[in-house]
RNA sequence: GGAGAGGUGGCCGAGUGGCCGAAGGCGCUCGCCUGCUAAGCGAGUAGGGGGUUUAUAGCUCCCUCGAGGGUUCAAAUCCCUCCCUCUCCGCCA
């Protein structure tokens, strides 16, 4: 949710953002019914006034002044009703509207509206040379029995994987390793809940507009989150923080649970989209004016996990609308997957600005006393399924075996998966 | 799954129809006092929205005692619905 004030003082500004990210919103009407909702709730109030006026003196006055005083208290009682009734539903009709507005755009982030228009910043690493027929990670999963698809498909339906063997030590080597490296910066390790209820996916802008991609347990009303961003956030719902308690960061491990509605036909193939998998993210509460800098270090971060992981990559600037409603800008870091020939996303950032805090009412006291509200953050720090695959295709070698990165190693307590 | 208790300001906690946005305490802030610290004394200290204002400050109005609705001229207080938290028993990794 953005501030008000971009609708009321700098509305070019609005409909330059909205227009960037390619968002047709009638922002004249939405501005006036802003005026009505205001005029309406405005004359209730000098109504209710009046009548705490009249409430007020009755207790001193006896009978007909009395016994008018009492008819003019109710005759003005239903005159408020009535017109906070009608303001109740102009704010309503408002807040429809309102609510659904993405971010105000960061100036800085790509132009253009889909994936093909994020514009690269830098680039690490070259993709190999392999002087052999390359294997995805299917195939070399497979034969090394350490990835199995079609069980997974067999229990689960598709979409599915099932991680075994040494490829889920690794995993666990992995977490462990991103867990070390984020400590070492701050980042206080969490597992948090990843059943939640229909606040915390409010307040963090996945509902109401994405509704369909999250998973739910009618049950309990509860829902399966995509990512640990989710409760990371939440967390401090209605929290006010002394501005010495910022920066906060968490690095939050979670399964993640996504629907993948309207995604059939694409990626089929293997884990590379599925409906479950784990990641360890990365979740910044900042001051507004560092936020800037905290995406800056919380894409550095991602580089280097990358980079220890030995894995070519390069990182592209989002553009505007392919944004989440969210974010104001973002990073994703596109490693180079050999099975596939091409970058794909493994990881991504984004500087969510107040929109995240403003929904779930996390604020600050700045130097003045006054309540402000944070900046939030989000980044991945390891997406298990896709960091896997490309390690695991990166590495491999004419045998079908793959190569453990140096810096795993201590962890796995092996430098290779070979086949027995 | 069964039974019970409860949601009031940053925290604890009083408050069963008007003088209550709310006693008292703690915490915090400022000042005084004091070799230092502590103690003591005094004052201040909730949030949100609107109006006024270039904007702040100030002034002013409205709302908020878990949420929503109802009764009433008037609700923290009475009634209804919902949400949330806790305790005990059962089950359970």
């Amino acid at each position: 949710m953005i501030d008000i004030a971009f609708l009321r003082d700098h509305r070019e500004e609005l409909a330059s953002s909205l227009a960037r990210r390619g968002r047709d919103v009638d922002l004249d009407s939405l501005a006036e019914l802003d005026v009505r909702r205001r005029e309406v709730r405005t004359k209730a109030e000098e109504i209710r006034a009046e009548q705490n006026n009249v409430s007020k003196s009755i207790p001193q006055l006896e009978g007909d002044e009395r016994a008018a005083a009492i008819a003019t208290g109710k005759a003005l009682g239903e005159e408020y009703k009535t017109l906070l009734a009608e303001a109740d539903d102009l704010d309503s009709r408002f807040d429809d509207v309102w609510v659904r507005l993405p971010n105000m755009t960061d100036p800085t982030a790509a132009d253009g509206v889909d994936e093909d228009d994020a514009v690269e910043i830098s680039r690490f690493g070259e993709p190999p040379e392999f002087g052999f027929e390359v294997k995805d990670h299917v195939e070399l999963g497979a034969a090394l029995g350490i990835v199995d698809i079609d069980r997974a498909t067999k229990i689960s339906g598709s979409r599915f994987g099932m991680i075994k063997g040494e490829l889920a030590l690794l995993e666990f080597a992995i977490v462990r390793w991103a867990m070390d490296n984020l400590s070492g910066h701050g980042f206080t390790p969490v597992i948090p809940p990843v059943l939640v209820r229909e606040q915390a996916l409010f307040g963090t802008g996945f509902f109401p507009g994405d509704r369909d991609q999250v998973y739910s347990v009618e049950q309990d009303d509860l829902y399966l989150v995509g990512t640990s961003e989710v409760p990371l956030a939440a967390m401090h719902g209605e929290e006010v923080f002394s501005e010495g308690d910022l920066p906060l960061r968490y690095a939050g491990y979670s399964t993640c649970f996504r629907v993948e509605a309207g995604t059939y036909g694409k990626d089929t193939r293997g884990m590379f989209r599925v409906h479950q998998f784990d990641k360890v993210e990365m979740f910044s509460f900042v001051h507004p004016d560092l936020s800037v800098e905290e995406h800056e270090r919380l894409l550095e971060r991602e580089e280097e996990l990358v980079r220890q992981l030995e894995i070519p990559y390069r990182v592209v600037n989002v553009a505007a609308g392919d944004l989440g409603d969210s974010a104001a800008k973002k990073y994703d870091i596109e490693a180079w997957f050999p099975g596939q020939e091409r970058y794909r996303e493994i990881t991504s950032t984004s500087n969510t600005t107040d929109y995240q805090s403003r929904r779930l009412r996390i604020r600050f006291k700045d130097e003045d006393g006054s309540n402000r509200f944070v900046h939030t953050l989000n980044g991945t720090a390891v997406a298990l399924g896709r960091t896997l695959i490309a390690l695991m295709e990166n590495h491999q070698d004419g045998e079908g075996s793959i190569r453990i990165p140096k810096a795993l190693v201590p962890y796995a307590g092996f430098d290779s998966i070979s086949a027995r």
